[in-house]
Formats: structure tokens, C-alpha cells, sequence
DNA sequence: GGGTCGGGCTAAATCGTTTTAGCATGCTAG
DNA sequence: CTAGCATGCTAAAACGATTTAGCCCGACCC
């Protein structure tokens, strides 16, 4: 039963049997555990403790492949150094792009996250904020997941639906979007533009909409209420799935070809229902974007696929994730301070093939 | 500084300052933590305690609204039921949809999971493997992640390039898949398929085209090697953008055209490809399906959304990433059992509007 | 009446750290 | 000669659970 019975493991081996506690190293070098930590946390009450004997702390650790052990770790310190993330649905697209980056800045900063996906089931979201808690996570980012009351942990919000007191909500520059796209058509020489609004419980719908109507306004554009559709599925991270949102863009193409008041440009609430309409358009006989243009708004991955590929208004997911997880690090830095009810982040326009001079000028 | 000052809060709001601890439910029962850790635990040390006492012990529990502490719990069972994730980068599909599997099935068994996205820097991998041992994952997942030495931990790959001592593989049955694929195809009249072959550093690259040789040989067709083209980027699981996938698959969609050896059907390494070749057939003039047919691989969002839609083999990502966690939970939970060195998944062909019969009949 | 047995609990060690409060020792200053 | 003060460490108490080894007490048996 002797650990060294036999063929020893190679001595650079750090793997062998059990892993090396704190103790261990002490107990290697004589020394009490106290000093070892003190000297293995640069622990500002190591100023008593010599240089070389740090030195001799340090060398032994390395050579023994001390590695503290998290548990015990947070345990004693109270802090977990992890976070968890409350969303609809992993594998989404919307989702993932804000978690990439919400993962990055966390990594970045010697935090991890924990995962749990609801599936927009509000009882399965309390369970799992209930999870979330035990496992003492230090603050949330929830992303597209509606809260009802207020939380008890630090928490960010991406694409939250509501305000919430204490939540910092990180969305997207709407006014700047509508800017973006409606100037584009406009400098293009669209001047009749139909649109596709949100399902009504989106909470992108009516600031979105807001900002097209103030941006349609300023450029001296009229909106004509015929062809304004209102979409029924799909809020903004996609609790319907993207072959409905599609379904619908083209149903709803078709729909605005019967109106029969006479249109140039499209800009959709989102890439899929652009994409949708774009088939309905191309069915019926017209060519994109010779006889209508289109914007969706997203820029999903299929966005530049398509045939013509898609001109949008990007939904810089990366960034946002990366934001929210900053926002939240910040809070459970400073506890006190006060923190912004919103961070809003800028889209940018990309400019591809669906997108051409209106026909006839304007 | 009492706790019971002022305004007490309302009597059902367990969220009031400090969380309880066992030693709390304990102390207000007059009990020892032991019993009421050995009730709570449904122990069967516990069954020298009578029914009465237990259910006293759980309705304090419940009135004090106790939640025991996963962190001291962890440190003390030397189990922490989470387990690591490694892959290349989270916000990318392929990556996504295995992810939502595993979660599901994580979830479900009651484990969290820590991810880490390495971004393709073996570096950053092996720091990544440091930290998640270091906070006591006790099992780990690769999700096409390449790994050179054996693992400390049990683990599971998906798409995992090596065959690694211990590591039991999830993978698609390209077997299977080529033969899904080219029956289709031969149903359909198609005697002269070209083929795209991954990249040479693909793990699948390899037997995906041994299986499509083989199956091509059960059905009577000949394989003309001046239509088989070996794409230069895009790995399995998209190490590169899928903008350099889509296009390649034009570029190399006009090679084909330029070989001047006839064809009625395209099947592609993956999706990106296929649409980028289908666009080049597009641009060439030639019609799909009605020129010449094209199957992709993967089944990504943007396949339905082409147009024509993609007819594709879908590579069951959740059901791979259930399947993967399903099987790490098996081996935590039987430590000594041999374990299969690979788990294949049934994929499955969904037919579009990419496809159709070969003119001329054959 | 003493031994045994079982019922109903509990004391205390343990998991691997961090951290507070000191303890020797030797030197210096008065 | 001794109080005072660095210097270089350490003992022990946390953190919040789980778990082993028993303790106490009454009933039962012979």
C-alpha cells in the first residue's frame, strides 16, 4: 500500500495520486500552512515573511504541482468568482452570439458562468434561479428572459423585456438603427417603404418602432399604414423557431404585394422574416433588388447566404455580451455605487446585395 | 445591530438578510446539525429516526426557507456535479446545438457545466484544462477539441480528432450518411456525382470519404476523380468563418463547371459549401434542381432558407451533445467499467428543394 | 440485578483553505 | 536590566456542510 511501491512515476509527473494540498507543502518544507498561503496569495501580511523563504514557498509549490483547491477556496472566502446566465435556449442563434461574448470578458477576468437554459417556462426559469443561487453564483446576466420580481443578486439584463429596479438593462441603440437603415434607403431614393413590426410582446417592437417613426419623420419620409405589418410570432431571440419567422416573412411579402399600394423598400423586424419576404418577392416575379430592396436586421449567419445576400442592421451580439459581462464584473466590484439603468450599444449597417437605387427615382 | 429591528420583514419572505444555515435549523429545533443533515439527506443512517422527528425537521427547513450550501457541501463530499466544456468557440453553430444537448441532459441529472472556448490556441487550451480541474470539475467534454496526451478525467469527445486512451468518442455515422445521401441521389436518375472532400486536417475528412467510396460501390456508381475537389479550409466544426466556406464552395462551384466533365449532382463536404456552389451554378446559368442537384452536410439554420431550399444530411447536433453527457454521466457514476470507444449517431437526410431527377434520365 | 439491545440522538473530525491573534526570539534603547 | 519592538513565523478558529463513532437511557432477558 506504500504510494512508492514498485515502478515510481517519472519525477516530473505532477499527476501521480492524489492532489497536492496546501498542507502537503508545508509540510514538505517544514513550515506551517499559514505561511504558505500568506506567501502563495502575495497576501499583504506576507511582508513579515523574508524573500527567501518565499522564494523556497514558491519553488516547492511548483515543484510539487500545488494547485488550491477552488472549493475550499470559496468556501472560506465567500466569493465564487462565477456568475450565472439565464436564457431562452442555448443553441439559438441570438443566444449563443451574446453568450461568446459574455464569455470572453468573464474568462478574461478569472470568472466562469453557469448555464441554464429555460425555455422561456417561467417555472423552469425559477427553478433554475433557485439553482443558480444555492450554487452561490455572485451575480446573473440574463439574457431575453423576462423577470417578474426584483432579484436577489447583482444582475445585467441583455435584451431584458422589462425594467427592473437594480437591473441594468444593456440594449440596442434603436434611434441609431432606424437612422441607419431608413437614411440608406432614403439616399438610395425609396421614398414609399413598407415595414414589418414585431409580435407585440417583443420588447424591441415598440422602442424599434418609436425610432422608425421620429427617423421617417426627420428624413421627411411618410409612412403609410397599409404597409406597416405586424408580425405574430417571433420576439427578438427567437422563442419561435426560425422556420416560422421565415414562414411568416413570406406570407406576409405576399400579403404586401396584395395591398396593392405600391412600395420600393422593405425593412423588416428581423433577418429571418426578410429573408421570407425576399422568396415571397422573387416568387411573385419581382427581382431584388431591382424592383424592391430589402433590410432585415440581425445579421444572422444566413443573412449573407442569401441570394442577393442581405443588407442589415448587425446586432453586435459579441459586443453586447461582452458589455453585460463587464457591467456585472463592474457592480460586484464596487457594491455601493450606483449603476446606469441602460447601456446601449451601437449597430452598424451592412451594406450587401439587397439594397439598390429605387427604380424610376423615387 | 439585532436582526429583529424596526420593521420586521414579512414572515414568508425567506430572502431577509443572511441565508440559513443547517446549523440555524439546528439550533432553532434544538437539534443536533447531525440529525438534521441525516434527515435532510434522506440518509440511511436516518432510519433510526422516527417519522415524526423527520417530518419536524423538514417543516423547519421549509419555514426557515434553509437551502444548503452547494459550495460546503462540494468540499466536504469531494464531489461538485459540474462538469467542463471545451470547444473552439461558443457563438458558432456547430458548437451551439452539441451544447444544447449536453445541457439538456446536465440539467436534467442535476450537473452545471463550465465552458471554456479556446478559440483554436492549444495554449489557451491547456490553461483552460488547468482552471477547470482546478475548481474540481469531475468530468470533462470535448467538443471539437483536439487533445494530445491522455486526460486526468474521465471525458468525452465530439468530433474529437484523435482517438485518445479513455476517451470514448461521439461521432456521426458516415456510413450511414454517405448512404442516405447517395441512394437519394441515385433514386433520383444521378449517375455522375461530384464530390467536395474536407479539408486534409478534418478528422471526418478521412472517413466520411471511405464511407462515401464504399457506398458508391454498393450502388453501381463510379466515382470520376476530376469531380472530386478537396476544399483547402473549414474543418468539421468551422475553425474558419463560414464566409470563407461559402466562399470556397463558389470558387470551387466554378471549378467544377470549368472540368468539363458532366455531371447531374454536386454532394458537399457541408452546408457553406453546397451554397456557395449552388450559387456559382446559379451565376453559370444553370438551373437547381433541374441542371444539377446538391446535397449538403450539417444541416445549418441558412440550409432552409436557400433557394431553392438545401436538401441536406443533418447531423443530429443536440441529440450528439445528450448522447456525449449522457455517457460521462455513465462513466462518473462507474468508475471501474470499461467504457465503448465511440458512440456513433444515426444521421438523417432531410430532403429539400435542392434535389430533383437527373434530366435526361441518367 | 446485571448484561444486552435498540432507539434516538450527538460530539467531533473532516474536507482544504484563509485569516485573526499571538508567540518566541533577539536586538536596541533607556 | 528590562521594556519595547521588530522579525519570522504559527495555532486555532473559521467557512458550512457530511459522516464516523458512540453516548445515554430505558426495556427486556435470564
Amino acid at each position: 500500500m506504500s504510494p512508492a511501491r514498485g515502478t515510481s512515476p517519472p519525477r516530473d509527473e505532477p499527476k501521480s495520486g492524489k492532489p497536492v494540498r496546501l498542507k502537503d507543502v508545508a509540510a514538505h518544507l517544514g513550515l506551517s500552512p499559514t505561511t504558505v498561503s500568506l506567501v502563495m496569495n502575495r497576501s499583504p501580511a506576507a511582508k513579515g515573511i523574508p524573500p527567501e523563504t518565499q522564494e523556497r514557498v514558491r519553488a516547492a509549490a511548483e515543484e510539487l504541482g500545488y494547485r488550491p483547491n477552488f472549493i475550499a477556496r470559496s468556501l472560506r472566502r465567500q466569493r465564487t468568482f462565477a456568475v450565472g446566465v439565464l436564457l431562452p435556449e442555448i443553441s439559438e442563434g441570438y443566444a449563443a452570439g451574446v453568450l461568446g461574448g459574455i464569455e470572453d470578458q468573464l474568462l478574461q477576468e478569472g470568472y466562469f458562468y453557469l448555464v441554464a437554459g429555460h425555455h422561456s417556462k417561467p417555472d423552469l426559469f425559477d427553478d433554475y434561479l433557485q439553482l443558480l443561487t444555492e450554487r452561490s453564483v455572485e451575480g446573473l446576466i440574463l439574457v431575453n428572459t423576462p423577470i417578474e420580481n426584483a432579484l436577489a443578486l447583482p444582475a445585467v439584463a441583455v435584451a431584458g423585456h422589462r425594467e427592473i429596479e437594480g437591473v441594468t438593462n444593456v440594449v440596442i441603440d434603436h434611434e441609431m438603427a432606424a437612422r441607419l437603415a431608413l437614411a440608406h434607403l432614403a439616399e438610395l431614393g425609396h421614398r414609399r417603404i413598407a415595414f414589418f413590426k414585431g409580435h407585440v410582446h417583443s420588447a424591441d417592437t415598440e422602442s424599434r418602432w418609436q425610432a422608425i417613426v421620429r427617423a421617417s419623420a426627420d428624413l421627411g419620409l411618410e409612412i403609410d399604414p397599409r404597409l406597416t405589418l405586424q408580425l405574430s410570432g417571433e420576439p427578438a431571440g427567437g422563442e419561435f423557431s426560425p422556420e416560422e419567422g421565415y414562414r411568416e416573412g413570406d406570407v406576409f411579402g405576399r400579403k404586401l404585394l396584395e395591398v396593392g399600394a405600391p412600395f420600393s423598400a422593405l425593412f423588416a423586424f428581423n433577418d429571418v422574416s426578410a429573408i421570407g419576404a425576399m422568396r415571397a418577392f422573387s416568387e411573385s416575379g419581382l427581382r431584388i433588388p431591382d424592383d424592391v430592396s430589402v433590410v432585415g436586421f440581425d445579421d444572422i449567419l444566413s443573412a449573407a447566404f442569401q441570394n442577393p445576400s442581405l443588407t442589415t442592421v448587425r446586432q453586435p451580439l459579441h459586443e453586447m455580451g461582452r458589455r453585460a459581462a463587464a457591467e456585472l464584473l463592474r457592480k460586484l466590484a464596487a457594491p455601493g455605487e450606483e449603476s446606469p439603468p441602460a447601456i446601449t450599444i451601437e449597430p452598424e449597417l451592412v451594406v450587401r446585395d439587397s439594397t439598390g437605387p429605387a427604380r424610376g427615382g423615387g
